[in-house]
DNA sequence: GATGACGTTGACGTTAACGTCAAGCTAAAT
DNA sequence: ATTTAGCTTGACGTTAACGTCAACGTCATC
């Protein structure tokens, strides 16, 4: 079975980004296309590099760190003490990622204590108004 | 009882910023200290939204964005239909924390399953190993 | 009265992450 | 044969978010 592949063009079109921007990706050794001529082929895990590294700008992260934790969903028939070392620094990703989720967490707690807060008050004023 | 106040270098230093990122924020009206002679104080006002910025930046929001749901914290004697609209603006605020918040959730999950795999990869060449 | 700590206002420099041309190739359609 | 559509490689431009540097003011201190 040989794999799907796209153009850049389709890849663009799924995801809503330029040309420019796989292009910059690929010099950022973020992405890495084989060449049929000139032009760029990428394959299915390109197309599933890039939605990781979408998910990771949305999270506010740097390519350079992208790009590093990128590193972690492409392990290949590594060794053991690779192994060891892959779990070390997958660890240390899941910890940046709870520590932000929980941060996030606690910013929609005190938001949605604020919006109760203002609701009441609607509220009360609504009673006022219905008792004049 | 007056309210506390802080110098440029204060809250600097207590937030670990340049005075230059300080000086920055006012220019785009994120913050807004008062002046004594030609210096910045800043008010406890100032100080609370300086959290929120680093908070946001945190979260990858750019200065802009933060600005205006900055502005979702200090509603201030409001009238009813200002509060409403105010809850809307909150409301959408909320679903922006949400999805990324999910979003991180998934990202975990994906990450957990991939270290779940490699540690039952681990002990199973560890078993193998014992065997020998 | 000079020195040093802390602050000020410009103004220009920098880095990341692309945008925006210009100039050219290549295969398919007119 | 030429237009069109999609792709290529430079190379320079742009925006956000500051950094950096120069030149200056203002106290407290030595």
């Amino acid at each position: 079975m040989t794999e799907k592949t796209f153009s850049i063009g389709e890849l663009c079109a799924e995801f809503d980004v330029t040309p420019r921007t796989l292009r910059f990706y690929e010099q950022r050794e973020l992405l890495s296309p084989i060449r049929e001529g000139q032009k760029r082929i990428f394959t299915a895990r390109d197309r599933a590099r890039l939605k990781l590294i979408l998910r990771g700008k949305r999270f506010g992260f740097s390519l350079e760190s992208i790009r590093q934790w990128l590193e972690l969903y492409d392990l290949g028939d590594s060794q053991v003490t690779q192994l060891t070392t892959w779990l070390e620094h997958a660890a240390q990703q899941m910890d940046t990622l709870r520590e932000q989720r929980d941060e996030l967490q606690d910013a929609m707690t005190e938001l949605q204590d604020l919006i109760t807060y203002v609701e009441r008050d609607l509220e009360v004023r609504g009673a006022a108004e219905a008792a004049e």
